[in-house]
DNA sequence: AGATTAAAAAAAATCGTTTTTTTCTGGATC
DNA sequence: GATCCAGAAAAAAACGATTTTTTTTAATCT
């Protein structure tokens, strides 16, 4: 089990190393895993009762997971009615796209400004990483494949982590984090006629040539036409 | 007590009607009231039990409300060792200060771009609202007035309302938030030599008159000097 | 029949206690 | 004198049971 609250992998060298996350963070991943990849569907109501016998913890540990997750958005949270999947419309999803350009046009921008050599060359690993990474397992089945996911968020990560503020890197990442959700529930692993890989390609070698205006540009249009093609398949 | 987990007034028509809200968030509004004005220092430990006979209420609520005041940056906390009061610091602060700039500039830019009749009104009035009320109580005390801090965040969220993501909204609320702790703590409750009133009075008219860029940057250095006052007093 | 109210069931919220983990303290060892 | 290890104390985390609140069901009245 991972250590952080967030999705992620962990790295550690040890990995028999013992656990020292609590059962609230073990439990928050969990829950947290299971509504990314729509194994709790939206607006589903989350009994504390159901949730402890599933998760096999008891009602302190549920209870405080479900509160975290409320603050990323994926949980919302009704006084004295208790909990349930946050919902998802094709209007939500508008708004989340929108704001989620506005933040990483921002942070892209004071990335490229203030990033130093080893923010290019932990760029330049990230995108090596994704790109010898194959989208699908094989086959071309339209599986997701999980090792990608991560390393395709590690890669957008990178992009925009030279921003100077914290703050804003953990804005980016809630609104990754939900839009993944959108990409998981309306079942797309995969956009056909569409060159992904150039796609990112292209975003870096403008940011490691320090075009501010050409990389955003760039990364907009690539969240914008992954959005517009969620946007059809949602309902 | 207040209805919302958020800092804020119960604007109910019926006084006397029955609080609906659950003890955690209760709790959680009055540990969020005490941590921004100063009855919490920063990095004080916030032991359960401690807790729990201040507020008189049970371990599960307090543990709950510290987990929801972790998401609004006031709460830290850590695996099995419990929580702490954010720690401040003249880094923390100027990243806020630049983080809150970056999304309240675009938020303004948003809703000057989309807001309606119905915006332009509630500016207006919110204004209204401020201007007339003292910001300090009679005499030239320093104290902060909590009435004018209602109605100041009342108008800078009026400003930025009809930027079309609630998202962003969320955010800069939570920005305000902690840059009122900043205030708080740094003893601040006015600011001689400079005349805030005028200062709103001059965003507002250009915000009304859609002049974006002049908007913004009298947005900014607003904040700016309030925080470059702040930053001298901070440690 | 539809609406209103009362009782029962279900679920959330809360509490007090137990278990686990960390922190503190004092002494032994190098 | 500093470091390392118990063991004790303190605190956090977790649990299971109890209390409230909401929701559902059933019955009564218009």
């Amino acid at each position: 089990m991972e250590t952080s609250l967030k999705s992620g992998i962990d790295h550690s060298a040890t990995p028999l190393r013992r656990d020292t996350s609590s059962l609230t963070a073990q439990t928050a991943g969990r829950i947290r895993a299971d509504i990314l990849n729509g194994a709790w569907k939206p607006g589903t109501k989350l009994k504390i009762s159901d949730l402890c016998t599933r998760y096999g913890v008891g009602t302190t540990p549920v209870r405080e997971a479900l509160s975290l997750l409320t603050s990323d958005n994926l949980v919302e949270r009704v006084d004295q009615r208790g909990f349930r999947v946050a919902v998802v419309s094709k209007a939500e999803f508008s708004e989340l796209l929108k704001t989620r350009c506005w933040l990483e046009k921002r942070a892209l921008e004071e990335s490229i400004l203030h990033g130093d050599r080893a923010w290019e060359e932990a760029l330049v690993i990230a995108h090596h990483h994704l790109a010898r990474f194959p989208r699908t397992r094989e086959g071309g089945d339209f599986d997701a494949n999980p090792e990608w996911e991560i390393r395709h968020k590690a890669f957008h990560t990178a992009l925009i982590s030279a921003c100077g503020s914290s703050i804003l890197l953990r804005y980016c990442d809630q609104l990754y984090d939900q839009n993944i959700r959108y990409r998981m529930i309306s079942g797309i692993s995969a956009y056909p006629s569409r060159r992904i890989g150039e796609e990112h390609e292209a975003i870096m070698s403008a940011a490691l040539d320090r075009d501010a205006d050409v990389a955003v540009s760039r990364l907009i249009s690539h969240y914008e036409s992954t959005g517009r093609f969620l946007e059809e398949r949602l309902r």
